[in-house]
This record gives structure tokens, C-alpha cells and sequence, in this order.
DNA sequence: GTTTGAATGAGAATCTTTCGCATTTAGACC
DNA sequence: GGTCTAAATGCGAAAGATTCTCATTCAAAC
């Protein structure tokens, strides 16, 4: 399963680049990562990698689409693994939870303006930052 | 009127910061420039200011509101002075132009989108990529 | 004018990311 | 399975952006 998708996105099947999309698949819980956590979160589960790789991996990874990266945290890149669906984000900004949405009207208003302002869209980054529910209570 | 708009949003009425807000007010033919493009363009017009003090005016001026940071690049900040009216960003992402659009229909649904969520909405980011209709006929 | 806490400047330090290069490895071919 | 070659890796150095430290300077209150 692995090495085949990698195979897809014209990849050679190399083991750091297997780990890490491995990785990657089965973290679930938090889908945001930076270059850093990837790295980190690999040495305490016991898997070789070195940094300046995990970096490069996941810059190809991105490229052959099967990573998205986001700037939302301003000082550095979090990558999240592609799941087919597009979708934006909010984000509280007390205690960094990150929400998912989709939203159709949004979606075709993006793409009328970027017609009316004569662009041919290639793609966006939609971030509503604001304080979650439980960080309200606080 | 420069030093009565520092006051009024709680800084002292020092040198340097006079200086980049006007540089900020008059520079009006690229709104959107980095830390080291403000520190720059300043040296080049004999204006003296340290570039720590530029990074940390202008994120002052953020903290204050009166200028707006993107994170567009990615790779770095850049400023823009706030004008009042809030906008968003249409990019080139060949020629690194920036046109800016206000769409009420996106502006409502965020809105609708973070009570959806339970968030109290501070802020949100939009940013659309594409190209231009110049760099389309090259 | 004097005083005093805040602001500045210059360089060191930090953080994230990339680069250079010697070593290793995946995948093709025998 | 063994051999080959280009591509990938790992490590440390390097680069770029930003922040920090701290001695010096300055704004504004008295």
C-alpha cells in the first residue's frame, strides 16, 4: 500500500520516505504537523530519520499532492496528509485546536472573484482564527 | 497627525516610530513589504533605524492595529498599513502581485462559520493563488 | 533642566529551513 | 542473488528571518 502510492506520485520507494507517510497515515490525532514534530515524534517511536530529510520528504510530498502545507502558524510550515477532499480551517487562537469546514458558497465565491480580477486560481488558503468553545469557558 | 496616531494607540512618540509610520503612509506603491524591505528602503532614503527596531515597531503596530500581518510567503512576514476597511489577497503566484477584494457574501458566511463551530471569530485570513492575467499571456 | 523608565542600536543568539558532499540504497540488469 | 548507477540519505555547515541582550539614548513628566 505504501511504496505503491509513492510509486504513483513518482517516488521512489525509499525507507525514510515509507516511514514517514506511514507516520503520517497513522496519526490521527493531531493531522497538523511541522517538519520538527514529524522528526521528533519518529525518534521516540524508535524510527531513524535525519531532519534535513524529513524536510525534503515532506516538500515532495507536497508536491506530488499528497500533502497540503499550511502557514497559519506564521513562523513555520505544518503539513497535513491529503485525504482527497479539500476543506479550510479555524483555528483557536488560545489553544491552537484546528477545526475543519467545508463550505460551497465560499468556494464558488473564490472562484468568481479570481475570474473577475482576470487570475486563473491555482489554489487558496482560507483561515478563520478566533477562541473555541472550551477556551470561551475558561 | 503622525505622532497623535502613535499616542492615540498607546506608544510613545519616539523617532524611529514616527519615521517608519511615515514611511508606512507614503510608500503607497507596494502596501505589502517585509521587515527588511521597510529597514531597507529606509536606509536607502537616509532615514537611520536599527532593523531589531523595525521588527519590533512594526509588531507593535500590529499589537496597536494600525498595520496588518500576512503571512502569505510563507517563508516571512510582510506588513501592510491598515486603512480602516478590511480586505483580503488575490496573488500571482508567478509574478508576486497582489490585488485585494472585499466580498460581503465570503465575509458573512466565515462569520456564520465560526458560531457554527462555537468559536468567537477574531480574525481570518484569505488568500487566493493563481495567475495573473499578464503572466497568463506570457 | 533633571530624572527615570521606556526605547533604541548593534551584535549575538535562536529558530526554521536549506545546502554540500561523502556515503548508502533502490531498482534495473545480468 | 550479485553488480551497477543514479538517486536518496544523513550530517554538519550555512543561510535567512526574527528575537534577545544589554549598554546607551531619549521622551515626557516634574
Amino acid at each position: 500500500m505504501e511504496s505503491s502510492d509513492l510509486k504513483k506520485a513518482g517516488l521512489k520507494a525509499t525507507l525514510p520516505r515509507i516511514k514517514i507517510l506511514n507516520f503520517l497515515e497513522s496519526s490521527g490525532r493531531d493531522r497538523h504537523m511541522s517538519a520538527e514534530d514529524v522528526y521528533k515524534a519518529m525518534l521516540e517511536s524508535g524510527e531513524e530519520v535525519g531532519l534535513a530529510t524529513v524536510y525534503r520528504v515532506l516538500t515532495q510530498f507536497e508536491s506530488a499532492g499528497l500533502v497540503t502545507r499550511h502557514n497559519f502558524e506564521g513562523d513555520h510550515s505544518v503539513f497535513e496528509l491529503n485525504d482527497g477532499e479539500h476543506h479550510d480551517h479555524i483555528l483557536c487562537v488560545k489553544c491552537g485546536r484546528v477545526e475543519e469546514f467545508v463550505d460551497e458558497v465560499i468556494e464558488q465565491r473564490q472562484h468568481a472573484i479570481a475570474k473577475e480580477n482576470g487570475f486563473a486560481m491555482t489554489d487558496h488558503a482560507l483561515y478563520i482564527y478566533g477562541v473555541c468553545g472550551d477556551c470561551q469557558k475558561k
